[in-house]
DNA sequence: CCCGTGTTCAACCAATCGGTTGACAACAGG
DNA sequence: CCTGTTGTCAACCGATTGGTTGAACACGGG
């Protein structure tokens, strides 16, 4: 997978236990454990879950005993939603300018018409 | 992967050249061979990046004679901004929220905290 | 009707992913 | 100093990914 910060952060989100762990965090922060409970894989996979959303800058970890508390970094979403709506609206501008052309085509195609009527 | 809708958007979005496509469709429609154009790989990767594409139901491809035109479809984004801006604005409610909890507690004893016995 | 253009299908390959198990590190408390 | 708790590291496994090449399909224009 590209290394890209933005690469990353899509990436991340495609899988749907790292969405729900997003989900979780943006309640509350919780430890590996707490998140890996209601799952019904190992807790190293939700270790893993939890570097894949690290690398992304998703999520920060913390330092309590042996606990390693995660806590949910919500401004690398503003990087995803930048990209999107940027794209978006451009997608949108140029579908209302289509239709602006559409209407100065049809309107030449009349014009066009009435020479070629006029002239023969 | 994942098959719901959400993952596959998440995924086809995590990479670059797919993502780059995405930017590309959102000046002009284009064709497969036009859109591998600029990029060092074969038309057959292309073609499997639009697949990818448009099975997120980010593109929509049409006919004409040999060609497939593919057109962006900037719907599909609505559905990702609207879960990011969900678990974004949950996450900084939380954080404001915070601030006042903080405060709160400072008046108070923290000894009996939140561990799992008296949770929920 | 064939030929060239544009696109996809099929098989394959190396790399990565999400998961596993087992060992180990870090720390709190008896 | 051991013991239990919490989390990560390492090695491995099967499935998927992004890429390749070669063949086939779908057309329109001589």
């Amino acid at each position: 997978m590209a290394d890209d910060r933005l690469s990353r952060v899509f990436a991340a989100l495609a899988d749907p236990t790292r969405r729900d762990i997003v989900a979780r965090l943006s309640i509350t922060d919780a430890t590996v454990g707490e998140l890996a409970e209601p799952y019904d894989v190992s807790v190293q996979a939700v270790s893993k879950h939890l570097r894949v959303l690290t690398d992304a800058g998703l999520v920060s970890r913390s330092r309590d005993a042996q606990r390693r508390p995660c806590r949910l970094e919500p401004e690398v979403f503003d990087l995803m939603t930048k990209w999107i709506e940027r794209y978006r609206v451009q997608a949108e501008e140029r579908f209302r300018r289509l239709d602006a052309v559409l209407a100065e085509m049809d309107d030449e195609q009349r014009a066009t018409d009435d020479r070629r009527g006029a002239a023969s």
